[in-house]
DNA sequence: GTTGATAATGTAAAGGATTACATGTTTGTA
DNA sequence: TACAAACATGTAATCCTTTACATTATCAAC
């Protein structure tokens, strides 16, 4: 395979204008351009990425730390990273951690040994100490999920807000008794949710009901279906279940379908996040939207601005509560 | 940051030493070895895989070309790949051509680029003539969608066998109209499974109505929904339909829904992929499990089995049908 | 036809590792 | 004690670009 030696002895020019033509063609005669651009074609020269990046001191990677991407949320953040990426010339190294300390690990390695140039972190279970040690050195964002009292820049949605609303649309439909699927409260999205939820309980001077607040240690479908039973086990069932992800408002549909329980007739349900299957469910779920292909492109160029020394200031975005057939 | 050199100085050795110290430590003596060690701690030293790579004329990434994310049929065989990448020192660069030839080029040259090893190609959009270029110089495999013609390496399954046994299942329930949701026929895998469809049909004598065969060009929930639309407007309609995609499938089923027509009472559904999504939906999806993640474990070892020159050979793996609620 | 300014090109160092080959050290044995 | 064999370490080339700096070519103006 040839190199910028060959094409530049095939062109009778050095190997320094030979790379003129490549990257700052305005600066080359028309004539040698011409020359070099014909060498080129005839010995099929492909500038070699390794040899320029070690160069420059930079991969032009990025790093895409995901808990999984079995659930759906994150396939539109990754989607709107990928196209902001490619826009400014940059590739994604999509990385599944699946809250595994030691693939974690891997990951890090890769910016620390330079194979990447910097995180964005959507894993809400990923070591914090760890990534703010990183930051000090690297360009890091965290998307959707953040730590509060880290300094990395973070790109989210107002969670509290969010959830006050999804239960006010609850409360305003008639219900009094309303169930909360929530993950573990040691992350800030489940804190959030939470505080949401039970200021909407509290202005409508609804009592909080700690029976009703189900912690799940995964956001699936099954753990959905685990939820459901849980309440529905109760003998003072709630008639409205708000869930902080659609993954888990799904499996409380298929439990409702399964056990003949009307939606949204004897049990409303709202869901969170807006991924594409919520609209295709039966019924179709009532959900809060985030915005995640724009998560994704404001997060990825964060990430580029930073790792071009830039600064960067945290972004909040918008949600949407979408009424469809579950309430 | 501190590189090769300065380790060296530091620990009063070569950089050879330093190098022989993180690559084969064991023809290094133990004394000189804790010196090293020692060093490289004190300054924090992290070999740069930019210098590595240059110098060993690989990138340890391998490109995985995938149509869309969307489609969770991909999601798996992706998890798959990571494993087994990981497993051997691979990353992963997850590209989403989204059937756009523009998108797909600039993938491509990641590889002419010595940005990528080797491909693992998963789009039955792919150029393909521009994929047979490639494979005389790079290492490609081709996952679950192949071509024919092409002497790229592939792992998939007996598409034909599979949809024969899918319908089979039908008739043996009684079904004598069979609808079928195929994608183009341009794809081999569309002609294949049509192929066992017909196939079945066939062997029971039953005849083939062009008009149960609805071709849908994307593998989407939009589209079940639409080729389900018209084959409920038949006059004389279908009992049963097979769908080449779950996500068809689960179109469908909420057509079928919507409409209150009772499933599988009134219409029998059998979907293709055994997507996680399958098994969440009311009714469940019977379906032909795909092992994914096999594909993607598969896929992973043969491409890196002929990036490091071996030799490799095709592989077709088992499918199964999954009788669930909705035949 | 000089001169000076400007534009185009060339030279060589640098970026950070690996490794063939050369050199220096230990061992074991006679 | 001396010598060869085996082992450990060092030297320097190499992978492929980019770019600061040096050099040469071009052109206008006098």
């Amino acid at each position: 395979m040839a190199n910028i030696n060959e094409v530049a002895k095939k062109a009778g020019v050095s190997v320094a204008t030979v790379s003129r033509v490549l990257n700052s063609p305005n600066v080359v005669t028309p004539r040698t351009k011409a020359k070099v651009e014909d060498a080129i074609k005839k010995l099929n020269y492909e500038p070699s990425m390794l040899g320029r990046n070690l160069r420059n001191s930079e991969s032009r990677l990025l790093l895409v730390l995901v808990p999984s991407i079995s659930n759906p949320f994150y396939i539109d953040i990754i989607k709107g990273i990928e196209q902001s990426a490619l826009d400014q010339n940059y590739n994604i190294l999509l990385c599944e951690t699946d809250s595994n300390p030691e693939r974690e690990e891997i990951y890090f390695d890769l910016v620390r040994k330079k194979m990447a140039d910097g995180i964005i972190s959507m894993d809400p279970a990923v070591n914090i100490e760890t990534l703010k040690e990183l930051s000090k050195q690297y360009a890091i964002i965290q998307c959707s999920e953040y730590s509060e009292e880290s300094d990395i820049p973070y790109v989210t949605i107002d969670n509290e807000e969010a959830a006050y609303r999804a239960v006010k649309h609850l409360i305003k439909l008639g219900h009094q008794e309303i169930a909360l699927f929530n993950s573990n409260e040691k992350y800030l999205y489940a804190r959030e949710r939470k505080e949401g939820y039970m200021r909407a309980l509290q202005e409508y001077g609804l009592p909080i009901n700690d029976e009703f607040i189900i912690m799940t240690d995964q956001l699936n479908f099954d753990s959905g279906i685990e939820a459901t039973k849980r309440i529905m086990n109760l003998k003072d069932r709630p008639t409205a279940i708000f869930s902080v992800s659609d993954l888990l408002a799904v499996g409380a549909l298929k439990e409702m379908n399964r056990t003949g329980v009307k939606v949204p007739e004897e049990m409303a349900i709202i869901g969170f996040d807006n991924i594409e299957f919520s609209n295709m469910t039966y019924p179709t779920l009532t959900t809060i939207a985030q915005p995640m292909y724009q998560l994704g492109t404001v997060a990825a160029n964060m990430l580029i601005e930073k790792v071009n020394g830039g600064e960067v200031t945290n972004t909040i975005l918008n949600h949407e509560l979408l009424i469809r057939e579950s309430t």
